[in-house]
Order: C-alpha cells, then structure tokens, then sequence
DNA sequence: ACCTGAACACCGTTCAAGT
DNA sequence: ACCTGAACACCGTTCAAGT
C-alpha cells in the first residue's frame, strides 16, 4: 500500500494529526475486542465493527484493509490484557497453573489465530509471537529446576503440551492433573542425562 | 425433521430405493472429501458439492442439512481412510511416528474440526470419537512398556502431547525429535511410582 | 489522507412449489 | 421422498467518487 505522508491538510498540525489517527485506530481495536470477547472469531466483521462506531464497512477497512489484520491487531491487545500480569509471587506449578487458565479462557481465539495464521500474514507474526513469549517466560521459569542440557527440549515439550491440552475443551481439574502430572516426570529427574 | 418412511412411491421396491439413497450419499460425502482433500474447510460448500454432482444448491443439504454435518460425514471417511489401516509390525516408536505423520497432513482438517465442534454436534461426536479412537490404539501400544497404575495418565499425556504438536506447523525432524523425547522420558523410567 | 456508497461474487439457510 | 428455484440476510473485497 506504501506509506502515508504524515499529515494531508495543510491546515493541521503534524502531532495533531498523529493522535487523532492514533486514537481512532484504538477506538477501532477496543470495537474489534469486544466483539471477539462476546463472539468469537465468527462475531468480528468489518461491518460489525463500522456499525459500532457509526461508520460505513469499507471505513474500517482503510485502517485494516483485510478481517485477518483486524484480527491480529485485536487479539494482540487481548493477549497484552490477559496475559501481561502474571503473578509476582508463588512457585512453578502455582505459576503454570495460572497461565493455563489464562490460556484456556482464550482458547477458541488462539484456535481461530493458529486457523487463520496458514493465510493471514499477520496472524502468522502474531502466532510466532506468542509462542516465542511463552517459551521464554516458561524457560526462565523451569531453569532453576532444570539441568542445563535438558532445559530446551523439557521447555519445548511443556509449551507444546499446554497447546495439546487446549485443543479439546477438558474439565478444570482434568487440565490441572495432567500437568502436574507431566511436569513431576520431566522436573522430578534432574540428574538423568 | 422426523424419521423418513423408507419409501415414497409406490412401485419403487423398498431394498432398491434404498440402495439407490445409499449411492447418492456416497456420491455426495466422496465429492465432499475431494473438496476437502483439495482446499480444506473453506473449500467446502454445499454449492461446490452440487456443482461436482449437476444439482441445485439445495439438493445437497437435504441429505446434509447444515454444512457441518457433511463436514463431519466426509471427514470421518478421511479419517477412515488415512488411519484405518496402521502398519502391522514395527516397534512402539514406528508405529507412534507413523500416526504423528498421518495426523500431520490431517492438521488443517482436525483443526477445522475442533473448530465447528464447539458448535454442531455432529462434529463434536467424530472429535469425541477421535480421540477415543486414538487413546484406544495408543493404550494398547503402550500397555507392555508402561506399569499399569501409570498407564492411563501416560496414554493420555502423550495423546495430549500429540494433539499439541499438530497445532503450530513443524518440521518433520522437529516433531519426531520431540515425540521421542517425551516418550522416552516417560517411558524409560516403568518402576518409578 | 480519509471516508462513503455502490457493486461483485460469494455464503448458509429457509421455504413454497413441483414430481 | 426428493429436488428445484427463488429469496433472505449476510460476508469480504474492490473501486470510483467525494472531502
């Protein structure tokens, strides 16, 4: 698309400009994050989002030209809200637990992002993100408990365990079990080569 | 909707008219598979199906009303035919390498079934019967190797552990490498409690 | 730069009408 | 029972036209 000059009226001035393109662009985000928290992927639409706020279809889409842009813009700020403000305190499994709770509220989003990450650029970015987030904080967190050589691979297996227990919707308990169930085999054995 | 008398005109003898609506929705659920075969859920439509098969739209949806119904009926044949038929020798590690690859190329497919499931039914049965199916097989597969007091958590952990690997692409080096792992750790160890 | 409004080619579902 | 054809209320995307 290229990129847009900064400011187009002579009359107005350049910072003036910046914000109000900055806020409405946040209006739009905050329209594009309830619906998705109401309704789910299906529930987002350009129209939807232009009805809120008393615009025609095609105006949201001058700032998100494709539904999958809007789509990642929205949900990055929903992970931002969620899952920003992890507990300060209490121990690995205490930890965990909190984010896979966290992460299970959000599952039918982060299903529709892995669905639409194969033919949304964007979405892909978003994806890649946030596994890239949680390997690192789950890393920092299983390094103290963890052989060095064996650090990596037991990270890697955790993450990708979490993602298998949201796939299907499971009772509370169920979820919280299999963890802690998989994390004392791969955590209880540090001297093992 | 109710239940439809098994024939309608007279002359029509019962065995033929059924053997005729058996032919037309096979015809139906193999034009449907080829459809998803070829461009996964979004590929789907009850119009796509018609156009194959020289009906009218509407056609199709009286023997599948709702398009998650034929979703749900083709991808059961997939699944059928894809896993139906696992290798009949080979250890434990091939044989769990075989079905990681053959869920592989299913990925988008299952993933879309995870999806709808949240909201048809029939979707939601051919994922229960899925996974039943799955951690069926993989019970067996592990029973000789795992105590039995561990089996049940062991079974469900890796049919888990699987369900994540499929969710974010990898390559195929990186998702045995993992399986491996993780099937080692929890295997190599039968008398730990 | 930003927004409108109309148009295009779809989609799933419903329903009256035929045979 | 089975199938058609028309209708309804959408959808995402494109694009000429305005300011």
């Amino acid at each position: 698309m290229g990129a847009h000059p900064l400011r187009y009226r002579p009359g107005m001035p350049r910072n003036r400009q910046d914000v109000d393109r900055d806020a409405k662009i946040a209006e739009i985000r905050e329209a594009a994050v309830g619906l998705l928290r109401a309704g789910g992927y299906p529930a987002l639409s350009h129209s939807a989002v232009a009805k809120e706020l008393g615009l025609a279809r095609t105006a949201v889409a001058w700032y998100f030209a494709s539904k999958d842009d809007l789509f990642a813009a929205a949900l990055a700020d929903i992970y931002a809200a969620d899952l920003g403000t992890p507990p300060a305190d209490g121990d690995v499994m205490v930890r965990l637990r909190w984010a896979v709770e966290r992460l299970t509220a959000l599952q039918p989003l982060t299903h529709a992002l892995h669905e639409r990450a194969r033919h949304s650029p964007a979405a892909a970015e978003l994806e890649a993100a946030l596994q890239n987030s949680l390997c690192t904080r789950l890393r920092a967190l299983l390094a103290p408990h963890v052989a060095a050589d064996r650090l990596d691979r037991v990270t890697t297996t955790v993450v990708v365990f979490v993602e298998g227990l949201l796939v299907q919707p499971r009772t509370t308990p169920d979820r919280l079990g299999l963890l802690e169930f998989l994390v004392t085999e791969l955590i209880g054995t540090p001297g093992r080569s």
